[in-house]
DNA sequence: ACCGCCGGGTGCC
DNA sequence: ACCGCCGGGTGCC
């Protein structure tokens, strides 16, 4: 995701108030008079909502101040609150209020008033406020930072959110899983999360007095406290077998699941809602992550339930998904808890579920699902989830649950608990709304409040405030528990996944080939050099890149080399076109993984420039809207939006000799001896074969079929349909299925499992040595059982030694973190790299 | 509010 | 005095 992506997520938004996408565009300071009318009361530096009250009789224009708690302070000045009703009335801007002092005053204080709205409204605002006799002021403070590290932090927001959560706690006797100690560590995070009488986060104790170091407020009475928070482990981690063990052990009172039979004198019953879209049968991560690392799931389910059996056994065509789900969670409260410990389950789902407080509020655990709450929600006398006091309420795959206008979500809000939980893989998919969501969830005020989650956490981030994305940092760590299967537990994994080894084998060209090499390597440096010398080696990039793409693949195979369309002078507009067609095509062709200059990241929506500069459309678009003489970022040519190129789409590419006159190569050969060698020594064996070049990959196929080999194929251009069914195929170890897949580098999402493979070839080396191991770990992963060795072939003395060198360069840049780079420092170094892989 | 403002009482020095 | 001034009543919107 690009950074403006990433911001706009951020700042996007589906409500009409909008404080985040709003510059500040006046302040003013105010008076609230009316306070001895009102309990509210402030603190100094005390942030305060300003409401508009036109029903108030007194005067239509009445604006109310309120404190953070929503308790009245006041009103505004009726000669001030007049211009401000006529803006807030027609959503002219946004107005804030501060009080700087004056907080004991027993008649009125001064507020600091700012307006925020979009920059058009700007002289609308101070026109209306001026005809009032009031001027708004323009200065502000603000500690920004820049969007590089803006983004970099927020990325980092839930990395391993688990240092001091290492204490870990044995589950309750009816529990009869081996917990793993991360999950030993989880369970005692959870359960000090419930059992702790800890201030929520933000709040301190002073004098008798409860604080709020964010907003300033202060109440006499203990702040209501947040039991519960976010568990957003990883897929796989066993985030179910980890709450099941906190459902438990931390029964009742802050004492397990007692083990004789008995009837608890007080409902201690959880609601557990699931996420019902799930095709979960055909969501293999998600069947992981049901799985538990410890243990398999039961093949069959047990029909026979404990408990209170009010199960539904109707086949109901249209919820098949949910049910598969509900079973694989009932089979893991089975599996998980011993057989002699009663525990009520009930399942409520269905049309014939019973719509009965009383019943439900006798389970220990009732399942439901979204869609079930807020179809009852929508009924709302009727709904009796919402009538029980829960002990406990679970979302899982709580993210589903992030849009607050969503009628599932209100119906989620509504639900009375003592303690909530979120469980989520992704707990902040796109932007921090979607935080707001859980804050809201869990009563974490003020942030429950969209004002003040907007005052005080998403406007500052999105701006880049310093304090503000501190507050936002402390705020996650407090109520998160994150690991990923990189994390480690005192130096050990968390996941003890099997070995992983990485041999290089170096591949010697043959004679011919290498005469062909040095002749094209020769030609190139030729031509690269008289760039450097020129100064024009940027303008020329998209020339170098063909030269470097023409280099590697005669690395890999002479077949796959295209004929040399490079620096010839395009003449009409048409040619030029089809000039930056071609080049823009190979660039995104040369399996480089090119970044775009100015996010950063993964090209989207790629463009060229007549200047034969690709970026993202809405980067390059950004940067000529923003300059008046745009230029581009990376050569200072001139630019012009109409003057983009966009890249056509796959286009079918002349096909490489496969036919009659195919031969083969030194680094097929090597490949191919290893493939033998393998089958011979075990013909269980699968393999991955990697490219970045889908037509070596074609040339693969020839000498594969020639020796027999079962094999299948991903690569990015195949559909949905046909990816599935190659992966299935592949995974599927019965005798006769491919035992080899052709896969490029940068097929597919993360979530592709390709576990049946223990041996993965690298054909060639790509320049972020990220993908590559993003590709390894489609194999290497939960549910691999052997040791995964990989194979990266590199040709001696070429090019593809030199980019193995600048692979390792890059990774100690990665590993420095924070390393902010700005377009100019990217130029100057893809210079050095084009350098150093032709070794001018 | 130890203010401002209102409106009634009052009226040379 | 259709004023000024005094001092009591009063007080958000």
């Amino acid at each position: 995701m690009t950074i403006s992506q990433e911001i706009a997520n951020l700042t996007e938004d589906s409500g009409q108030d909008l404080p985040e996408e709003n510059v500040q565009i006046g302040s003013i300071q105010g008076t609230v008079v009316g306070l001895r009318y009102y309990t509210g009361t402030v603190n100094r530096g005390e942030m305060v909502s300003l409401v508009r009250e036109p029903q108030n009789p007194y005067d239509r224009n009445a604006v109310m101040v309120a404190n953070v708690y929503g308790r009245q302070v006041g009103h505004i000045k009726k000669e001030l609150a007049a211009p401000m009703a006529y803006i807030m009335d027609n959503n002219l801007a946004r107005v804030e209020g501060v009080v700087p002092y004056g907080e004991t005053n027993k008649f009125s204080m001064p507020v600091n008033l700012t307006f925020w709205s979009k920059e058009e409204n700007r002289d609308a605002v101070h026109n209306q406020m001026r005809r009032h006799g009031f001027k708004l002021g323009t200065e502000f403070k603000g500690s920004l930072i820049c969007l590089f590290a803006l983004k970099n932090a927020f990325d980092k927001l839930f990395d391993d959110l688990m240092e001091d959560k290492t204490r870990e706690m044995e589950p309750a006797e009816a529990v009869c899983t081996a917990l793993l100690p991360h999950q030993k560590q989880a369970l005692s995070w959870m359960t000090s999360r419930e059992n702790s009488n800890d201030l929520p986060p933000f709040w301190e104790e002073k004098s008798g007095l409860y604080f709020n170091v964010l907003t300033n407020f202060a109440v006499k009475e203990r702040p209501e406290k947040v039991l519960g928070g976010i568990l957003a482990d990883d897929m796989g981690l066993g985030k179910t077998l980890t709450t099941i063990a906190l459902i438990v052990s931390n029964f009742h009172n802050g004492k397990p699941l007692p083990l004789e039979q008995n009837i608890l004198s007080v409902p201690a019953n959880i609601l557990v809602l699931s996420f019902p879209g799930v095709v979960f049968l055909d969501d293999v991560d998600f069947a992981a992550a049901l799985e538990c690392s410890s243990s398999q799931v039961g093949p069959a389910k047990k029909s026979a339930k404990k408990g209170s059996g009010h199960f539904i056994k109707k086949k109901n065509s249209n919820t098949h998904c949910s049910r598969s789900y509900f079973i694989s969670i009932q089979d893991q409260f089975e599996q998980h808890i011993r057989a002699d410990v009663t525990l009520k389950v009930y399942l409520y789902y269905g049309a014939e579920r019973k719509r009965s407080v009383k019943l439900l509020s006798e389970q220990d655990v009732v399942l439901t699902t979204y869609n079930v709450l807020s179809s009852d929600f929508g009924n709302k006398a009727n709904s009796p989830l919402h009538k029980v006091n829960w002990l406990r309420v679970v979302l899982d795959e709580g993210h589903v649950v992030r849009n607050p206008n969503a009628l599932q979500s209100k119906a989620v809000l509504e639900l009375q608990s003592e303690r909530r939980w979120i469980l989520s893989g992704t707990p902040i998919q796109n932007s921090l709304k979607d935080l707001y969501m859980l804050m809201s969830f869990l009563k974490l005020k003020p942030f429950d409040v969209k004002e003040w989650w907007s005052r005080i956490i998403q406007r500052p981030v999105t701006m880049g405030d310093r304090v503000g994305l501190k507050n936002l940092q402390v705020l996650v760590k407090g109520i998160t528990l994150r690991r990923t299967k990189n994390s480690k537990v005192a130096g050990r994994m968390l996941v003890q996944l099997p070995e992983r080894r990485v041999f290089v084998q170096h591949v010697t060209l043959s004679e011919e080939e290498r005469e062909e090499y040095e002749q094209v390597r020769k030609e190139g440096r030729k031509i690269i050099g008289r760039y450097f010398e020129e100064g024009t080696i940027m303008t020329n990039y998209a020339d170098v890149l063909a030269i470097l793409v023409r280099l590697r693949q005669y690395c890999c195979h002479p077949g796959l080399v295209a004929k040399y369309t490079g620096a010839d002078d395009p003449g009409t507009p048409n040619e030029l076109r089809e000039h930056l067609i071609n080049k823009i095509t190979l660039v995104l062709n040369s399996g480089s993984d090119e970044e775009c200059a100015i996010c950063l990241d993964s090209l989207r929506q790629p463009v060229i420039t007549y200047c034969a500069h690709v970026y993202c459309r809405p980067c390059i678009c950004e940067v000529i809207r923003s300059e008046k003489q745009a230029r581009c970022p990376l050569c200072r040519a001139q630019i012009k939006t109409r003057e983009l190129v966009e890249y056509p789409g796959e286009e079918m590419q002349a096909g490489a000799a496969t036919g009659e006159n195919w031969r083969s190569s030194s680094k097929v050969d090597a490949l191919m001896s290893n493939l033998l060698k393998l089958r011979q020594e075990d013909p269980t064996v699968k393999s991955l074969v990697v490219s970045q070049f889908t037509r070596f990959m074609d040339l693969i196929e020839v000498p594969l079929r020639e020796y027999g080999f079962s094999f299948t194929r991903l690569d990015g251009t195949m559909a949905q349909k046909t990816r599935a069914k190659a992966i299935q195929d592949f995974q599927d170890s019965s005798p006769g299925n491919p035992t080899i897949m052709l896969l490029s580098l940068k097929a597919g999402g993360v979530g592709i499992n390709l576990t049946a493979a223990s041996h993965v070839f690298m054909m060639d080396p790509a320049w972020n040595p990220a993908a590559e191991d993003q590709c390894v770990d489609r194999c290497h992963r939960l549910g691999q059982s052997r040791d995964v060795v990989i194979t990266k072939f590199i040709v001696k003395d070429s090019v593809e030694e030199n980019m193995v060198k600048i692979q390792k360069k890059k990774q100690e840049l990665v590993e420095k973190a924070f390393g902010v780079k700005k377009p100019m420092d990217l130029k100057q170094a893809r210079m050095e790299e084009i350098r150093a892989l032709m070794e001018i």
